[in-house]
DNA sequence: ATGGTATCTTAGGTCTGACCATAAACCATA
DNA sequence: TATGGTTTATGGTCAGACCTAAGATACCAT
């Protein structure tokens, strides 16, 4: 065991240390960088110094400098454009890096298409009830478009879920609480991505869809926080049903291309 | 402009060409990887090919190799160990990244802490609900467990915060949807470090909140979902005025070390 | 002038090969 | 047999060269 034993002179001291850190070069670099992006001393489309005069700046050997521009890239932070006047370019965080991470999250872990509706059940209600009482007018203009969009009968299946999934991310828009909206798109991107081959879309799928949605936009265009919250919840709860039906519960796993920045 | 001329030989053709995408060589490979992982083909724990052996195999130059690595290493899907028996070993992807994504996501936007606090209020409420619905037992005695450290009135802040988030990503944890649990983990990471500052911590409101746990963890023990989302929703929306009020609106904005590694 | 073409220039992208640092495995010694 | 040094496999870093992309510029033909 470890009992502190006076007669073994290297255990007498008592502290005790745990494993020390010793962080890469290239990830020390790219946490500075990241900090001077994230506290906004560098803004959106701000160039960074090219690689050769990080080089000199830092230090550092170009395969580092390169590493650390890799792992902001992957972060989403920047944007590397190659041939003259290119360079690494700050960009502000977006929702795209977190669906990726979500949608690795699902892809990885085999996460079950029930499982995200009932993640969509629990956010959708809310965002509409705070779309209702947050929304501008073109907010309404969106959802509309998104709307008819989904009727016109010409529309593929591609193209009906692409207007879906807008009226959805839409609402959640409308709510103007950005984070929230950042889980939905996210959400909504893996739930595109699971139903694609879901082939129970039929005209009257559509024209259900269409007038659920109509009346739950009419309700936020009220501002009527309750009448949109409960109606979203009854519009999302029926599909996860009429989903489940089209396939046994536990066969639908997401799969999805994914991440690809 | 761009009209089809037949006279001009170039503008014979009518098929038009987006942008041609030309991926960087350490993305491919990258790809190539992270497609064995999440397929499964490649499970927890399992070892990548050293990186000069991949140099060997893929014929890339070690640095393509190497940030091919980082690529990944960034996208927590695998981790890297160094000296002998090192190397790339294969991560199931957890919500760690995610919630990486998540602080960077809410650092980068300035996204209020109240934004945060009604995410929370959309998800919990449901958490609980399908708490009660599939919780197993030892869920019960992580929430105990979690609860009981919240009154121990030896604990400093930092410990009482700590403990808080254990109960409530406990719940999410019991609700059995990874997702959620997911969402509610990077949530709750954002929200302690909003509130890390916040003094208005003290005896009573540990009280308080010690005993809204325990009704909400007996509803979880009864299977009662309607009372265990009722509760949360009231427990959450408490908390959150109880914030609202300790500072103005508009004034915290969540600032956090965020990511790591 | 106008518009296309060739060339220059500046940036990232990739390669080669060397050497350093780390930590597990091995071995020698008390 | 336990301690401590040695070996060695593996990632981490460095240096410098060359390739490729693409904006800038000069030049030429119409």
């Amino acid at each position: 065991m470890e009992a502190a034993d006076p007669a073994n002179p290297r255990s007498q001291s008592e502290f005790r240390l745990g494993p020390v850190e010793v962080p890469k070069a290239s990830e020390v670099l790219a946490g500075e960088l990241r900090e001077r992006i994230l506290t906004g001393e560098l803004v959106e489309g701000d160039p960074l110094p090219a690689e050769r005069e990080l080089v000199k700046q830092a230090q550092m050997s170009r395969a580092t400098v390169r590493e650390a521009l890799r792992i902001l890239e992957v972060q989403n932070l920047v944007r590397v454009k190659t041939g003259r006047a290119g360079g690494a370019f700050v960009q502000r965080p977006t929702t795209k890096s977190m669906a990726n991470s979500v949608s690795m999250l699902i892809r990885g872990r085999r996460i079950k298409l029930v499982d995200l509706m009932e993640t969509r059940e629990a956010l959708e209600p809310f965002c509409a009830e705070l779309a209702a009482r947050n929304r501008a007018d073109e907010d309404l203009t969106e959802l509309d478009r998104a709307n008819a969009a989904i009727a016109e009968p010409e529309a593929d299946l591609a193209q009906f879920l692409q207007a879906n999934l807008d009226w959805h991310v839409g609402v959640a828009v409308a709510s103007r609480n950005e984070l929230l909206t950042g889980f939905m798109s996210a959400l909504s991107q893996a739930i595109y991505a699971g139903t694609e081959n879901a082939a129970f879309v039929d005209t009257e799928v559509r024209a259900v869809t269409t007038q659920a949605h109509r009346a739950i936009t009419n309700a936020i265009r009220d501002r009527d926080s309750r009448a949109a919250g409960r109606r979203m919840r009854r519009h999302v709860h029926g599909y996860a049903a009429a989903l489940a039906l089209a396939d046994e519960r536990d066969a639908i796993v997401v799969g999805q291309p994914a991440v690809g920045e």
